[in-house]
DNA sequence: ATAAGTTACTTAACACCAGTAAGTAAAGAG
DNA sequence: CTCTTTACTTACTGGTGTTAAGTAACTTAT
């Protein structure tokens, strides 16, 4: 009996140590990988590449990642959950329900263009990313942005905008700001001081837009 | 001297018959280029593809067209005069100045919808093309832009929308119809009747935002 | 009419890519 | 000490854009 319990209790150290070197070279995969993307950009992102910086053949990453879709998407999947902490943080700092959309939009636009591989992927290249749910979670990843039809909604209630349908309003807000993110992106037009007056100018809009009296 | 002029004469129709000939192959290759990415897309767009589709050898395409850029970028050429024209007749019909910058976000919205694959490798995947001057022309494509600049200042000059600085308010109302496009294409969660509802709101939100009492 | 030159096209190849099947060496279990 | 599992590699398939070199046909000149 010694013995069977002495080595059982051998046999799970072994596997669970087995199973934290793994998860470690998966970590190691996932930031290699992160930051190829981060400095090469979705262009010059291959399975190669990725294993040729963690000195592994190309075949090993497919011991941790089915396709190289997936690796794409853990990485993405860390981007957003800044994506969701930045904006859950702006739109706590406001009082004033207008003045918490416009938070809200801000931080977006802030977020999309710190990091524009990013974003151009999380929301443009790869809009079915946001369809899916994170593991371990219930809800789907496109849920964040009831944060902002929250804030409509809240808004809307308080008296301090126009009524109207609140999703359909929030949607109009989500691509003015996702407008401003992929021109500031996309074209080489847009440098940092005109995206700048266009946001302003999209404030100024918005409220007036929205505004009751 | 007969001789002479005679054998000019049909060096000079042989070298035309040959420029035909040549112009009518690269019309065939730019044929079939355009309607492989409209069938297939950006992902199913390759040379060899093409190549199949005409009966030549890939390299074929190279005495034609110097890489798959400029091959691309003739196709997207193609998309943009129909775009250019479209905003056209859509600023022409309204006689209201705020109506005729509506009729202008409309028709982009239209055209986007339309030609989604074309549209995001126009004005997201492939921003610098907007940069490039079109052949046996002076400006810029994203000149077409002026037209919404033009609409926007004679608005305000008539006294019917808000003072303001011109090209940021046109930016802004770009940016609005650019992302209302890219949510559409970009994003399984938008359907047609959501986006025509967001669309709806959009206008609301620019009317009350802009106009003048 | 024949030789020389030009044009239009092809064949073969390079360097890359994502992904799979089969093999190998080491570690652990009985 | 053998058997099995684990971790990884080698070899390969079929795809990509693109270039260098070769060939066949047509044009021009003598």
């Amino acid at each position: 009996m010694k013995h069977e319990n002495a080595s059982e209790r051998v046999r799970q150290a072994s596997r669970s140590r087995r199973a934290t070197q793994k998860e470690a070279l998966r970590q190691t995969i996932l930031r290699a990988a992160a930051g190829l993307f981060a400095e090469q950009g979705y262009d010059g992102f291959s399975m190669r590449q990725v294993a040729e910086r963690i000195g592994y053949t190309p075949t090993s990453i497919y011991l941790y990642f089915s396709d190289k879709d997936a690796l794409l998407f853990a990485i993405l999947d860390e981007a957003f959950v800044r994506f969701t902490q930045q904006l859950t943080a702006a739109a706590a700092t406001s009082t004033d329900p207008v003045e918490r959309i416009v938070a809200i939009g801000q931080a977006y636009l802030s977020f999309g263009l710190q990091h524009p591989e990013h974003y151009q992927l999380m929301f443009v290249q790869r809009g079915d990313f946001l369809m899916q749910t994170r593991a371990n979670e219930q809800e789907p990843r496109y849920t964040t942005f009831h944060l902002l039809q929250r804030a409509v909604q809240a808004a809307m209630d308080g008296g301090h905008i126009r009524p109207g349908p609140v999703e359909s309003i929030s949607d109009a807000l989500w691509a003015l700001v996702h407008g401003l993110v992929s021109l500031a992106i996309s074209f080489p037009l847009f440098d940092a001081a005109r995206v700048e007056r266009a946001a302003e100018a999209a404030v100024r809009l918005v409220i007036a837009g929205l505004r009751r009296d």
